[in-house]
RNA sequence: CGGGGUGUAGCUCAGCCUGGUUUAGAGCGCCUGGUUCGGGACCAGGAGGUCGCAGGUUCAAAUCCUGUCACCCCGACCA
């Protein structure tokens, strides 16, 4: 290809908001072109390398031996009602509007722009999936997604339409699916390893898509949206959406001695005495502490929730202004009773309302919950465990407005505290306490009276560790904070945890059975009895990988692409292009290349030396041949790979050889 | 969705606060001619803008006001 008949428009500048090294190189290299928020076309450089990352993707689902295939983009929202993932998604599932607003016979008024594919594959195996002989089977595809982000950002990273492989398995039972998982990460290692990336493959939350285990595939960059923890031994890697820190469960010296939190058992208590302190304004844990002297780790951080049950999971009766378009009203599967397989036709949330008895009695709750002054709470493991202490799924958690707050605790917002709390609960109230929260002896906490704190409060003898007996609220003990840099890893092995941001690349899940029950998609088994698909996904985003392999391999000058992925292999450069034989040299080195089947760019540009040597670092194909009048005066030409930008003066012919040689390792 | 910011030439931006000497500017890019020619050259000339859109105030609006749309940033949210 010659660049003067190719489209390759770069530039020196870059809007001044683009921020992360990928996005100012796709752009300043002319790969992509934003056209809307997060909205991208792929220029011819850019379409290159984006096909050649599919390619490795296809390459290597197929040796995995899943089976492609192509599904629509539009799907009926129908499909989605069966999943009760209509309103899991929320916002972010893109519906198309009917020509007359509010016209249902309209079939607009029914379709979705599909942001992922489970329900679709779903329908393809209850369909022609009956037996188990079928199985196991791996369908993928490689398609546009679209996805209501409410921010794009960072280019290429977070978009509205992007490229995405999806695969989808399918088997009997969850050994076959352990089988199938472990085939679909191996190719994920190998995907990324071919693409260039530095990747790491974490432990990972399982979010709207349910199932349970899970693992994200990252690249560890400023530039990523995503926290991981990684411990210095490498033997423990985590999302902070779910990282669990060491805890020594053995420990057992602060088991609570009270049941009651009325009556501290006195006299066993070696702890300090509770004393109130003026502590007027100080509503921060940093201003407390530096009142009292202390610091965050000695101080119990106390905050308000409240809790939401779906009362109704259709979105027809959500408040406006709830926030959480999230998983808040996803009717849960799990905990249907015998009408699960039956798909809900209606909605008006009908089928839901059977599935929440307590809703009626408390469609809202109040959680008071517990960390240390210097953690974080999680909310994700936060949730997990208020569903688990309460026995109810889907609840919604917020932090509570200042008149709850006051309400709860008779202080002002900053001033709460755990003890003697508890009398002041109602029905189906709960008290989550993180685990490190039971280890400590005599700490700070708000006094529930405006502008005081108390000191030696500790945790069983100020407030209950337990569900104290006939008690109308619930105590929980969990793991509900985040991991802190620093923290030892959770294999016992004592090796510290290190917070690192990344770019998730890929993603691998085990649904089991949650989509098949729901959509009513079984097969026989060999006792001819109907069984749901046991069911993995596994998604991995191409243009993400894209991002992520330049944010790796990139310097000052542009980027340098690994072969693998480079939109060409070798850049050829004609130094003086009106010089004869200089270009004849050129276009004779592109074209011997070209025929023994390189991806070669030969830069005919009538331009400047420097100015394609600018060009040329900034598009980073991995190898040049640089031809110039003074070195071909000598019967050679330069050789150099952009990585090390070593030059290497060699004969045309040689340098042909080298790069043939460099291309296949 | 909350908070903040920006819309002026293909790109990056100045001008706006304090309305009128601004015929709306600069740099980059583009066109023409010339000089250059191994790390984003120089000189001369030139093309290119409904100042996001719609109202309003005013003798007069890129500039002030209102509305609206778009884009960006922080947060929330997020397979």
């Amino acid at each position: 290809m010659r660049w003067s008949q190719f489209f390759i428009p770069t530039t020196k500048e870059s809007p001044k908001d683009a921020t992360a090294a990928s996005h100012i190189l796709m752009l300043r290299a002319g790969l992509i072109r934003q056209l809307a928020a997060g909205i991208y076309s792929y220029l011819p450089l850019g379409y290159r390398t984006l096909r050649k990352v599919a390619e490795i993707v296809r390459q290597e689902m197929n040796r995995a031996g899943a089976v492609e295939l192509n599904m629509p983009v539009l799907q009926p929202v129908d499909l989605w009602e069966q999943t009760g993932r209509t309103a899991a998604m929320g916002d972010v599932l893109l519906r198309l509007r009917p020509i007359h607003s509010g016209d249902h016979s309209d079939w607009r008024s029914h379709t979705v722009l599909g942001p992922t594919h489970e329900e679709v594959v779903t329908e393809i195996a209850r369909a022609y999936l009956n037996s188990y002989k079928q199985l196991p089977i791996t369908l993928y595809q490689i398609q546009v997604k679209f996805r209501g982000e409410a921010r794009p950002k960072s280019g290429v990273l977070r978009t509205r339409e992007f490229l995405m492989k999806d695969a989808y398995s399918f088997d009997a039972d969850t050994a076959g699916l352990d089988l199938s998982y472990q085939k679909m990460y191996d190719a994920y290692c190998r995907i990324f390893s071919r693409c260039g990336l530095p990747y790491v493959a974490v432990e990972a939350d399982t979010g709207a898509i349910g199932g349970d285990v899970s693992h994200e595939f990252m690249v560890l960059t400023d530039a990523g949206e995503d926290t991981v923890a990684i411990s210095e031994s490498g033997d423990y890697a985590a999302n902070t959406e779910r990282a669990t820190a060491f805890f020594d469960a053995s420990h057992e010296a602060t088991r609570p001695r009270s049941h009651t939190e009325q009556e501290p058992a006195e006299g066993e208590a070696p702890a300090e005495p509770l004393r109130e302190v003026h502590t007027p304004g100080a509503g921060r844990v940093d201003d407390v502490c530096k009142l009292l002297g202390t610091a965050p780790a000695q101080m119990i951080k106390t905050l308000i929730y409240t809790g939401t049950y779906p009362t109704n999971p259709s979105n027809a009766t959500q408040p406006s202004n709830a926030t959480q378009p999230s998983n808040a009203t996803q009717p849960s599967n799990a905990t249907r009773p015998s009408n699960a397989t039956r798909p809900s036709p209606d909605r008006k949330g009908g089928v839901s309302s059977q599935s929440a008895p307590a809703t009626d009695i408390a469609p809202t709750i109040r959680l008071v919950v517990l960390v240390r002054g210097d953690h974080e709470i999680n909310e994700i493991k936060l949730r997990k465990a208020a569903e688990a202490a309460c026995g109810q799924m889907g609840l919604t958690l917020e932090l509570a407005d200042p008149r709850t707050i006051e309400g709860l605790t008779g202080a002002a917002v900053g001033f709460a505290g755990p003890q003697g709390l508890a009398a002041r609960f109602r029905q189906g109230d709960l008290l989550l306490i993180d685990r490190d929260v039971t280890r400590m002896r005599s700490a700070a906490s708000g006094a529930n009276r405006t502008d005081y704190h108390v000191t030696g409060v500790t945790p069983g003898r100020d407030f209950p560790l337990e569900t104290p007996p006939g008690a109308a609220f619930v105590v929980a003990v969990a793991d509900i904070r985040m991991v802190v840099d620093g923290d030892r890893s959770p294999t016992g092995s004592g090796a510290p945890i290190r917070l690192k941001t990344a770019i998730e690349v890929g993603h691998v899940f085990k649904l089991g059975t949650k989509y098949s029950q729901s959509m009513d998609a079984t097969f026989l088994t060999r006792e001819g009895k109907p069984h749901p698909f046991v069911m993995g996904c596994y998604g991995i985003g191409v243009n993400r990988i894209i991002a992520a392999a330049i944010e790796s391999n990139h310097d000052a000058n542009g980027i340098i692409w690994p072969l693998s992925i480079a939109p060409f292999e070798v850049l050829i450069v004609a130094l003086d292009p009106k010089d004869e034989h200089v270009m004849q040299t050129a276009a004779s080195l592109h074209d011997q290349l070209e025929a023994a089947g390189a991806e070669a760019l030969l830069d005919d540009r009538d331009e400047r030396a420097g100015f394609k040597f600018k060009d040329a670092d900034l598009i980073g194909i991995p190898l040049r041949v640089v031809v110039g009048k003074k070195s071909l005066a000598d019967g050679v030409v330069e050789f150099s790979r952009r990585r090390d930008g070593e030059k290497r003066l060699l004969a045309p012919a040689a340098a042909v050889a080298e790069v043939l040689s460099q291309r296949t390792p």
